[in-house]
DNA sequence: CATAGCTCCTGACCGC
DNA sequence: TGCGGTCAGGAGCTAT
């Protein structure tokens, strides 16, 4: 579900007000992606500090609460969180008790941060710096963030030319540019009028930049639409997104496109759906 | 190594 | 109302 636009938007809702909280309890639902790593336990009084992003993932620093108040570095230890398809965060002063779909509550002194996630293909992970363990494992497979000034036409083209597969299938894959699922790809294909089915490899040099330009500049109008809300994502406000109001081919098959009229099709990549116009995006 | 397919899990929706 | 099939925003793992 959450793709980049939505995860950045969880982390600017609560990241603020969650810097300086300690821990005074945690609570583990039913088993998420993987194990916490942990003794819940041994994440007491430690306090939280300014959280931050990397592809899809949240980075949660955790100081140990008996550390002799050094400041807070990015390899304090901590926990990786990740939304998985169907996972949401709020951060709130009174949570209520747990539901159904709630699997981790982290208690602090400023409010309760809670994982609801029906599906529970999300993660919450801890390791002893992100630089360590499960996330060090998780992050170094993933490619350049979408706004690094490295990510333009010609990285994305060298990155690309060393693929075989369909241009939609190499972005979604995360390890060339990270944050377009499979909304925002089908949506930066479509700008760029490229067809999703171009094998990598055959892209021009024009077409890359494009491309790249269509990647960054559809994140960032998700992002300041507050992301999508297909079913039911929220910030950690509670707040939807709008971006799903503008989407050009995202779930719009059968009806016309915005710019040529032409029906918007359907077809399947990699198990998962494709949106496209056949009159706009050429091979 | 790159690639294709499978997998985890729950819920919504549709046709019968 | 019930039942079976399909689909859903991700991405790691395993065979080939």
């Amino acid at each position: 579900m959450p793709e980049l636009p939505e995860v950045e938007v969880t982390r600017l809702s609560f990241s603020d007000r969650i810097d300086g909280a300690v821990v005074t309890d945690v609570r583990v639902g039913k088993p998420l992606r993987w194990p916490l790593g942990i003794e819940p336990t041994q994440l007491l009084d430690r306090q939280i500090g300014g959280v931050t992003r990397r592809g899809k993932y949240l980075w949660l620093p955790l100081r140990a609460a008996n550390a002799a108040a050094p400041p807070i570095s990015a390899d304090a230890g901590g926990l990786l969180m990740h939304l998985g398809m169907s996972g949401s965060l709020a951060f709130n002063a009174q949570p209520g008790s747990p539901g159904a779909h709630d699997h981790f509550d982290l208690v602090t002194d400023r409010g309760t941060l809670r994982l609801t996630d029906p599906r529970r293909f999300g993660a919450v992970v801890w390791s002893a710096a992100q630089s360590e363990g499960m996330a060090a494992k998780l992050l170094s497979t993933l490619g350049l963030e979408p706004f690094d000034a490295a990510f333009d036409g010609d990285y994305l083209r060298a990155a690309l030319q060393r693929r075989r597969v369909a241009v939609k299938l190499a972005l979604l894959g995360g390890d060339i540019v990270v944050g377009a699922g499979n909304i925002y790809a089908c949506e930066a294909l479509f700008t760029a009028r490229i067809d999703p089915r171009t094998r990598s490899d055959r892209l021009s040099r024009p077409r890359c930049q494009r491309l790249a330009l269509a990647i960054r500049q559809t994140l960032e109008q998700a992002l300041a639409l507050g992301g999508s809300t297909l079913r039911d994502f929220r910030d950690a406000h509670g707040m939807a997104g709008q971006f799903q109001l503008r989407a050009n081919v995202y779930g719009r098959a059968g009806e016309g496109c915005h710019v040529c009229g032409a029906p918007i099709r359907r077809l399947v990549q990699g198990q998962r759906s494709t949106f496209f116009c056949a009159g706009c995006q050429k091979r």
